[in-house]
DNA sequence: CTGAAAGCGCTAACAG
DNA sequence: CTGTTAGCGCTTTCAG
């Protein structure tokens, strides 16, 4: 059964070449004459040569691997990352090497510590960043982009949505559509995107001469069912009229509660979420949202990544702009 | 910047120590007295000493690494798996590298061919199974564990939910419910759930004196544009009263379509599906559905595969019941 | 119980 | 343009 891998040397001897020179063939890093690359290429066929990745690597001091931390796959914000991440990484010959963090610092810093001598590049998604943690990373010299949540560490690349726009997109599209008394439902204290949502949102309000009660923000993770309580919150004594939830997936789950609790969306509560997600035009009533550039943010961080890698390009921050998609959710017809 | 890694040479001068001294200190290989375990461990610790990977493995044969192939991250059900193995891997130090095939056999083949060398074993959730190439895994060494789809090779470890029987039971439930006419929307032609969920499903109803109309079996891709698509074939004329999807997110696109097309699910139509992914209690109406145990499926399927890896296990196949939770997209009442 | 040394498979100098 | 050879960092015989 378990066959032993086929070596460069033995490719070599069956092509009557030297192992430089099937290496050189192979790989293309030196010029080889047409004629012995065509027999070394056959022998390697023949033998189905492999290559061994521990002895290139060992050899060359590269990977061909790249880490991706995220702090919940099974969100469908950041699954839809993974996938066009996997598929630029695939695309390119790279393997990527994914971590779950569930949101917990503690496994955030496992991660990175491992995947520090298994990658050649690290894309992070971060949720309560070990900064020393990356910061050795980065000192060492492996490339690090972080993706969706703020990383503050000098090299560190950066590529986020434009998350306070997008906040004050969400409230001047509630108040337009009627909102007098607007509560949110933000995310954990600590994540930036949390608090750029909500400065942009109350910013907006104020500029607007509404105004956002403190007493009508809660905080709630991002999750659906931090939807659902915070909409509870804020819909005890019905208090509010419409709610900005930081994520989808929180105002999927503030729809979802709200009609429970017997408020009528968009008739009695207005709801805006963040992100995007195909669920958010699934659900019934559709969810306004403000729409992120999902492929375009992984796009942008995979290249940035590798430009990282490969040409020792400087880090930089790109922000992307998110975009309002007005559905079911806010659709009252407002007088005037 | 970019410090170069500390290697076992220098922490063994720090200790005073050999590097065999050093190396077994530290992984604890042999015998090494406690004060020179202790030496070496300090000065490893003072070092921030690392390890590097490549020549590990390089050495050893072993990666540490264990592959994952889904179809679809995006899709719930997968993303629940992914992140139970992540953490199972996690736990146990192993790093997991993800492909994502998009349910294209050419990506599945490619992906095998690439993790062949930078694996140690192999969890496969395979659409379309490139039989030799998984063959050729297994001959050449690697240990394998199907997952979800079966893939009939041998030497391949399964792991697998009782899908008949889930077919039996959706059948026996839609009948008991009142459904006269039922439809089916299957998956994909090739894929081993999908026929199996509709053996069950026929079988069942034929037993029970009911009968599948094949004009009312219809074959779509697993997604919830797939039940979409399905339920407006199996709706036009209203020749169905029943709908089993062989999938949650198909059977969501279901209860989508027929609201969308004005049929009441429960009253009008009984809609049943297969995963138990949480959504499937999320919607309005929420959705009946044989519940898979995704714990289970992917703990025993991570214990199978490291028990190949490590002490050779033979593979064998496991197969776990699936439970079925009546919810409102069936909650019909029924007279009798 | 510890140290010296070989060698995993590959690539990159260096000669020719 | 091709071949010989050193050596990446580590583990593991083999001596002592």
């Amino acid at each position: 059964m378990t066959t032993r891998s086929i070596r460069l040397i033995e490719v070599a001897l069956r092509a009557g070449v030297s192992v430089a020179t099937a290496s050189n063939a192979l790989s293309g890093n030196r010029y080889v004459s047409p004629d012995f690359v065509e027999r070394v290429v056959r022998a390697a066929e023949e033998l189905d040569y492999r290559g061994n990745h521990s002895a290139r690597s060992l050899r060359t001091g590269r990977l061909n691997t790249i880490g991706l931390v995220v702090p919940d796959v099974t969100n469908p914000f950041f699954a839809e990352i993974v996938r066009s991440i996997e598929r630029f990484a695939a695309e390119t010959d790279r393997s990527v090497v994914l971590s779950n963090t569930d949101f917990e610092p503690a496994r955030e810093s496992t991660a990175l510590s491992s995947l520090r001598s298994s990658t050649d590049g690290l894309l992070l998604l971060s949720t309560g960043p070990d900064l020393p943690a990356v910061r050795a990373l980065v000192e060492f010299g492996l490339p690090v982009v972080a993706l969706d949540e703020i990383v503050e560490v000098a090299g560190v690349g950066g590529v986020y949505s434009d998350n306070e726009a997008g906040g004050r997109l969400a409230a001047r599209h509630l108040v337009e559509r009627g909102a007098k008394v607007p509560g949110l439902i933000e995310g954990p204290p600590k994540l930036p995107t949390a608090a750029l949502r909500r400065r942009g949102f109350e910013a907006e309000l104020h500029r607007l001469g509404a105004r956002l009660d403190p007493a009508h923000v809660v905080q709630q993770p991002y999750s659906l069912d931090g939807g659902r309580a915070g909409t509870r919150a804020l819909l005890a004594g019905g208090q509010v009229d419409a709610i900005f939830a930081s994520t989808d997936m929180q105002a999927i789950g503030a729809v979802f509660e709200s009609e429970d609790l017997g408020y009528g969306v968009p008739d009695e509560v207005l709801v805006c979420g963040f992100d995007g997600i195909s669920w958010s035009g699934r659900i019934r009533p559709s969810l306004t949202t403000l729409q992120q550039d999902v492929s375009g943010l992984a796009g942008q961080a995979f290249d940035l990544l590798v430009a990282m890698m490969e040409t020792g390009s400087p880090a930089r921050d790109v922000i992307l702009p998110v975009q309002l998609m007005p559905r079911e959710s806010t659709a009252r017809r407002v007088a005037g």
